[in-house]
DNA sequence: CTATTAATATGATATATGTCATATTAATGC
DNA sequence: GCATTAATATGACATATATCATATTAATAG
């Protein structure tokens, strides 16, 4: 069983207010798990009662819309924890998490985690920023979907991953999702995105090789995302 | 000075765990005011530096889009708090607050909370799960921004506007909102909003006399908002 | 390696919604 | 009470975006 001191996610998550002790107690009840690329984690409606730590790989978060299609309402990944908002809550998730690359995961159960909150006010308070965090993100998002064309959140979400997630070396984005995924984030039908995508390519601010997409004008997708 | 024991907010909202030596200290620190409808309570970008606390009237959340319009992101009213996110994440408030009706309002700095966040576990716990509610809504909102139609979301609208703030005597909302403010709550031109408005009225869903919306048929409604 | 399926791409068209213009009505100030 | 401004309403039109059809290309199974 690897030691919870070394992992990634206690150097970047509200984990780290944890000290040794606790991080022992944690690396006792934990248990890891390998998640393949298009593996559900959990799906909307369901207790999980507990949350995962995620050590590697990205997954998204999505929402299921009356209309019966899927709206990727977040990407998180590793560093990250997941089901907190539903632990605190005492709900089932609202959101369902669905892994983009081979991940690797960590799940805490609840009863662990719920003790370090009356006994740990730093950790209590680093959860809460989180989703204070979370909160102020999901409002702009709110006000983007509302006010924005589609045009200008294509432009904004090509950015985004491409500041979150980098590069590989061809200079192509390392998150590789399908048009239909973006489609899915950006709120917008798979077609229209292909077609603004197409055009972005043809204006040379993106390069379009097989699923490969590579960013070549920064400048002016931030321009047009506004 | 009135008592803060005996206060509506204390009854609602996370205050409630506060006891009576903690809800003494409250009173003594906190400042009324009285807010005339339109006034601003505070904007977004300003460093709040407390809550305030909600005795009576009710208030909309707005945000400024690139676009330079504002939607309203969310409406609070008599009895919850506002100003919590900004207080817990120590950052300026991320939207802007505007009286949507004569209000009557505490302030509570924030030093004075941040002390029952450390003493008070209910008290966190309690924030907390307000704001884990505030981000399934948001969140919720950024899906429905996403994948309705305004006719759909102005449906939506209407019956939550209902069912949050009841009806007048004579049956009409009683929750007033101009149509320029109903309109920036569902993301639309004010125009579509007004157009979609009479359509309803001439298919006997809701009946519109000056400002004065009343629903006339919720279960069609429902049917249209999905 | 080939067959089958899924993903990407593009055209044609319909439709929802935004924008601009202009009434009409209500609210407000003097 | 009248003038001025703001809010509501409606028409005409432009345009963004969805939908449906159909290639084309890539991925996958057998």
């Amino acid at each position: 069983m690897s030691k919870c001191e070394e992992c990634i996610v206690r150097e970047f998550s509200s984990l780290k207010a944890l000290n040794k002790d606790e991080l022992v107690k944690l690396a006792g009840c934990k248990t890891s798990r390998i998640i393949r690329k298009g593996d559900v984690i959990f799906e909307e409606g369901e207790n999980v009662n507990g949350i995962f730590c995620i050590k590697d790989g990205v997954c998204k978060l999505t929402k299921l819309s009356p209309n019966g299609k899927d709206h990727i309402v977040k990407l998180v990944t590793k560093g990250e924890l997941l089901g907190q908002r539903s632990m605190i809550s005492d709900e089932p998730v609202h959101l369902s998490a669905v892994a983009l690359e081979d991940m690797e995961v960590c799940f805490i159960p609840k009863t662990e985690v719920m003790g370090f909150f009356d006994k740990n006010n730093q950790f209590s308070m680093n959860v809460m920023k989180t989703i204070c965090g979370d909160l102020k993100e999901a409002d702009s998002h709110t006000v983007n979907m509302a006010q924005k064309t589609v045009k200008e959140r294509l432009a904004e979400t090509l950015l985004y991953l491409y500041n979150t997630f980098g590069k590989n070396e061809d200079d192509s984005l390392k998150i590789q999702l399908s048009r239909d995924e973006l489609a899915s984030m950006i709120g917008t039908a798979t077609e229209s995105c292909i077609r603004l995508l197409s055009d972005f390519n043809k204006l040379g601010l993106i390069e379009l090789v097989g699923k490969k997409i590579t960013i070549k004008d920064i400048s002016k997708l931030k321009k047009i995302s506004e």
